[in-house]
DNA sequence: AGATATCCTATCTTTTTACTCGGAATTCGA
DNA sequence: TCGAATTCCGAGTAAAAAGATAGGATATCT
């Protein structure tokens, strides 16, 4: 069980427009995230027209454009954007499809299974938003300043 | 997100063999697990293989043979399964390797969010074994018969 | 002996992932 | 107004993973 490269890309970039929002609230370019992350430029621009059509960031064009997020950063969960990216999390069929074959007699046992795990990530990502990240970013900053001096 | 039909195959197998060990101890052979579920047997037989290299169920060679669990349904958690059909949770590379890109200076938020989310899967997974799956099930089926008059 | 199973390895198809490309449209700044 | 920077859009592609299939060897029960 793993996210794809779509869900850890587009975390960390959005995380990038966060710390971006919070220091002067300037678009970012898609060349500026890719440098930084060292990944393809066309293929974050894939992932970043996704996240536009959900509203997630708003779009500048033009020279000296960019990208911005769409609302502030305490209103945007991690879930928000995997469910963008990765689609929603859903561990088995059977926890919607009521219908399919893990309905038959015998299987209930495993659909309560994914239900516990599909609850455990869902309270995870949707509890955590931008904002959080941001905070626990500032707090390690802080911390690696006393611990090593830099 | 979400459990290839490796994981979701392999641990309603698993609970297969666990319901047959609580009730009779007879082997069950892939024929019969691969007609329950309706899946492919040859497919079965690859993630059987598997977990027996594991040491999670024992083989009965020949005419009525087939497959019992290795140990206890208590001493078998998800997890154990899970593992060796999915191979371990990652949510990210960055989790384990400290000198991924990821380990520059900005990234560690997402690195913590991805230790969040790992935590909150295992800790599910580690802690459920097939002797809860055992119980949750006997449970379900006596409400069901009384609810129902089944 | 014959039926029933596992065991082992190889192959194949389909789907998904990750990435690339070319060019149009827009906007800023000189 | 020109040109550089940038988003926007659609198409294409290579590699990997998932899912499934096949055939024959080996073991064991009746």
């Amino acid at each position: 069980m793993k996210l794809s490269t779509k869900g850890r890309y587009g975390v960390k970039a959005m995380f990038e427009l966060a710390l971006s929002t919070a220091l002067n609230d300037e678009p970012v370019s898609i060349k500026m995230i890719a440098e930084k992350q060292n990944i393809s430029e066309y293929y974050l621009e894939q992932l970043f027209a996704s996240l536009r059509k959900a509203k997630l960031i708003k779009s500048i064009r033009g020279a000296q454009g960019g990208y911005v997020l769409a609302k502030p950063p305490k209103d945007i969960t991690v879930a928000d954007i995997l469910n963008v990216l990765e689609g929603p999390v859903e561990i088995s069929d059977c926890i919607s499809d009521e219908d399919s074959s893990c309905s038959r007699s015998g299987y209930c046992a495993t659909r309560l299974l994914w239900i516990k795990i599909y609850d455990s990530v869902n309270q995870v990502i949707n509890s955590i938003t931008l904002q959080d990240m941001l905070n626990d970013y500032y707090e390690m900053q802080k911390t690696n300043i006393l611990q090593r001096g830099e």
